[in-house]
Formats: C-alpha cells, structure tokens, sequence
RNA sequence: CGGGGCGUAGCGCAGCCUGGUAGCGCAUCUGUUUUGGGAACAGAGGGUCGCAAGUUCGAAUCUUGCCGCCCCGACCA
C-alpha cells in the first residue's frame, strides 16, 4: 500500500477525552473514530489490526475442533422469554421495537439462538458432541463505557458453544478451548493467565477468565508467579487425545480475580512467588450445563431411547478489546509496537527523497520484491520531511522499518529498524531485504 | 442511576466572572528558503460559539430547558 492511496487521519495531540494509552494511541494512529459513547468506527489502519486478531481467534478455533457459522445481531425478544433471560437482563440488553410493533433485540450474546438452531437440527446423541462458534458484533449497554474499545457498547465478540451428552463429556469440550484459549493468546503476543472465575448457580470448576496482565487492567487479581510465562501446548496438540494435564498443569496454581479472591488460600503460596497485578479479561469460559437447553427444550435422545437436555458450555473472547490489549501491552512514549502476527502491515518503506531517481528506483524495487514474499508493506512515498515520516511511522508502530535515501545510497546503504527494540543497522540493499524478510517469515509461523 | 466536569475552527485550548458582534497554538492551502528524527519566514482559508427559548438596544458571555461527551462511584455471561 502507497501511503498516498491510504486513509490514515493522525493526530499529534491528544484528544482531551481519552484517558488510558491504548485509547490515546488508537485515535492518535488514525485507527478508530468514535461514533457515539461506547461506539467506534474502525478506520482502515485499525481494521487490518482487527480483521488480523479475529483471523488468529478462527485459525484456533477450528484447529480446535470447532465450526464456524454466522448469527444475525438482531434476535426477536421471543426466544429470551423462553430461557427467560428477557426480563432477567436488564437495561443492558438494547431493545428494539420494529414497524409491526414486534419486541427485538440487539444482541449481547447468542446462547438462546444458537440453542433453538441446534435443537432444530439434532435429534441424536450421535450427533453430539458439537461446538458451534461465530465471530459477530455484540452490544451491551454499559453504564459507562470507557476505555475506547475496551469497554465500548458495541463490540467484536468470538463466541463458541458446546453441546455433549453428558457432564463428563462437556469436560472434554471445555478442555479443548481452554487450550484452545491459550495458543490464541499466544500466538497473539500475549501473556494469558486462566483465573477461576464465578460459575453462578450452575457450581463446579468449569468456569475460568483469561487475564492478560496490564497496569491499566479493570481488575484487581492475585497469581502465582510461575504461570504467567508457563509454554503453553504447540501446534501438534492433539485435540482428540487427553487435554486434562494441559488443564491441570494451569489450574493446580493459584490464580484469581477479585471476585474469587481468597487470601487464606494465596497465602500459601511461597511469598516471592505471590504476584498481585491489575488485569485485562480477554477471555472467559464457561460450562453451564442445561441451563438453557432445558426450559428450551434442546433435547437429544440417549442411548436409552429417552430424551435428554444436552450438556452445554460457551466460550467467549473480546476481539475488539484484543486490539486494546495488545497496545496496552506493546507500546512505548513514541507510539504503537506491533507484533508481527497482528501488526497492519509489516514493514514500513520509508523514501526519504521521492524524487531522487535511485531511491525511488530501489523502493519501488523493495515494495515489489517484499510484496512478492507475502509481506505487507506501507510505502512512504510522500513528501514529508524525514523528521515528520520517522515520526509518524513510530506511532503507528511497524514492527520494521526500511529507511532509503540519498545519504544512505552515497555508501550503498539502507537503514533497517526494528520498531520493537528500536535498533537500527546499516546494509545494503540485499542485506536488508534477506533480513527483514527473514525475520518476518519466521514470526508468522504460528508455534 | 448518584456525584463532579466539559461542549468556542480538524486537534488542543483562551475568552464567559464584569454582555458590545470571536482569538491563540498545532493542522490545512499558496509562495520562498530549507531538507536524515514532528523546519523557518510571509500570506490565506476555515467557526449558525452543542440546540432551543428567555432577559437585553445588543448574548459565546446572564437565566431556564433539552441534547451530547468525559471523570469518580455503583454495574460488568
């Protein structure tokens, strides 16, 4: 991409209203414009962000075992009476009367319409199990939305859902995304410690939030120190095979959120092990049992001829809060610092002189070759003054930038920096696309 | 929903208290000089002062109502 061709609105100021970094650095980089409270429009620098997360999320999910399919934003109130959420929700939930003066919804998550699709289309337990997920807009009307995407109304939600016969079997199932969870969040650039979370009514241990750690996190939690940088399963895991020490090896630590903290039981925990830190909910997974499939009648029929409620579990992870994550965690004073696997492009090709015959030559020849490889490169070919390109290039933070210019070329060089540690060398051309490529390639193969 | 704050040019703000027909910095446009880490000079364009009503000869400024946004709290499968 020609920056000239690209829309990419920046500001050198901060706006007056965002008050944490991630939601400075978004509006600042051009990649979000707010629309109403809690409502973002995502400019194209940022939906290359989102669309790369959400990208990640389903590459897993599917590794994992699961099928993707699409439900619609808007639900017909009658479904929730049936699971009877409607009244139960509360002013959270945006309702919407339609022309024939029908009760609608918008809405803020699926287990009541995925419920009546799969009970519509299963009549056997040989048909289970299952796990259905989609990646769609939600929207909850928070109170207060804050925090730029991280806690807006309207926001990209992966949600999956499980169906198995019985409890034991829904186990395998909440395994599989727990895992599942994890590579994600690895493959992301991030830290994910699971937490055991609220499981309501339903009880049990089947219930745990993904945290990412962050001084700006909404919640206070309590970890032992050893998880946060615990290897997390490769990409040859076997996800039909037995997922529990995987599960066990994460869960036999202690780690909580405020909510289930217990200081008698962190205590235990060697004091210079104990870590207490705010954190991010990037995630969070749930077994629920038949919660909704009874009062629905989600039945299937058992190996006895009777009919039984299936055992259900959904899996959540904020998509759109993601992209607050990981600036939240990848950032300095002079801007973004993407990781390759979701940064909006690759490389930032810096023309210092357009104009100057060899270095328009050699950038076009670079854009060509770095194309040509499968990288995504955001050309410079503007006539801004170097101070004002090397600026903008590290606020919107690339993980490698390609400098060429006059100076440069007098010696045969070019400038190669990586955005993250911010070092630069000098090499000749060749040099520097053998790196750059190099280093790319390798960081896009997921582990 | 309770408490607080703010709404004036694309962004950041001053002006409001003490009414007199709108200003600063950045950004934008033109020209000249510059040119390797957000240039300098000269000139230019851009605002129904959130909306509505009221007071007044006259309202960005005072009064009332409404709308929007932000912060703290409560809330957050």
């Amino acid at each position: 991409m020609y920056l000239s061709r690209f829309y990419l609105p920046l500001m050198k100021e901060t706006p007056a209203d965002a008050q944490i970094i991630s939601h400075q650095l978004m509006l600042r980089a051009g990649m979000i414009r707010q629309g109403a409270a809690g409502i973002y429009s995502w400019l194209p620098l940022g939906y290359r962000v989102l669309k790369k997360i959400e990208q990640i999320v389903r590459e897993e999910q599917d590794r994992a075992g699961a099928v993707e399919m699409l439900m619609p934003t808007i639900q017909s109130a009658e479904l929730w009476r049936e699971s009877g959420r409607y009244e139960a929700y509360g002013k959270e939930m945006l309702r919407i009367t339609d022309r024939h003066d029908r009760e609608m919804l918008y809405g803020p998550t699926n287990e009541e319409l995925v419920t009546e699709i799969f009970r519509a289309g299963t009549r056997s337990y040989k048909d289970l199990p299952k796990m259905l997920y989609h990646i769609q807009w939600k929207f909850r009307d928070e109170i207060r939305p804050r925090f730029g995407v991280m806690r807006g109304r309207e926001f990209l939600m992966k949600d999956t859902y499980s169906f198995d016969l019985t409890e034991e079997a829904a186990r395998k199932s909440y395994y599989k995304m727990f895992v599942a969870y994890l590579r994600t969040f690895n493959r992301l650039g991030l830290k994910s410690v699971p937490m055991k979370a609220d499981t309501g009514p339903i009880g049990g241990d089947l219930s745990h939030e993904f945290i990412v750690l962050a001084e700006t996190g909404e919640s206070q939690v309590y970890c032992h120190r050893e998880l946060i940088d615990m290897a997390v399963p490769g990409s040859d895991v076997d996800f039909d095979g037995d997922l529990e020490p995987f599960v066990r090896e994460r869960t036999s630590l202690y780690a909580a959120t405020d909510e289930m903290y217990d200081e008698k039981e962190f205590e235990k925990v060697p004091e210079d092990d104990r870590i207490t830190a705010r954190g991010i909910e990037v995630g969070h997974i749930f077994f629920f049992g038949t919660k909704y499939s009874a009062p629905m009648n989600c039945v299937v029929s058992g190996h006895d001829g009777r009919n039984v409620p299936v055992q259900m579990g959904s899996y959540g992870i904020g998509v759109s809060r993601l992209m607050g994550a990981l600036i939240e965690a990848y950032h300095d004073e002079d801007g973004c610092r993407w990781p390759v696997p979701v940064a909006p492009f690759h490389v930032g090709l810096i023309n210092l002189k357009p104009g100057d015959e060899e270095s328009d030559r050699l950038c076009r020849e670079f854009y060509a070759k770095l194309q040509g490889a499968g990288i995504e490169v955001l050309y410079d070919d503007t006539p801004a003054r170097p101070g004002e390109k090397f600026a903008r290039m590290d606020l919107i933070g690339l993980p490698y930038q390609m400098v060429v210019g006059p100076r440069g070329l007098a010696t045969g060089h070019v400038e190669v920096k990586e955005r993250h540690s911010g070092e630069r060398i000098e090499l000749t051309p060749d040099e520097a696309l053998d790196h750059v490529t190099g280093k790319i390639i390798s960081a896009l193969v997921p582990a």
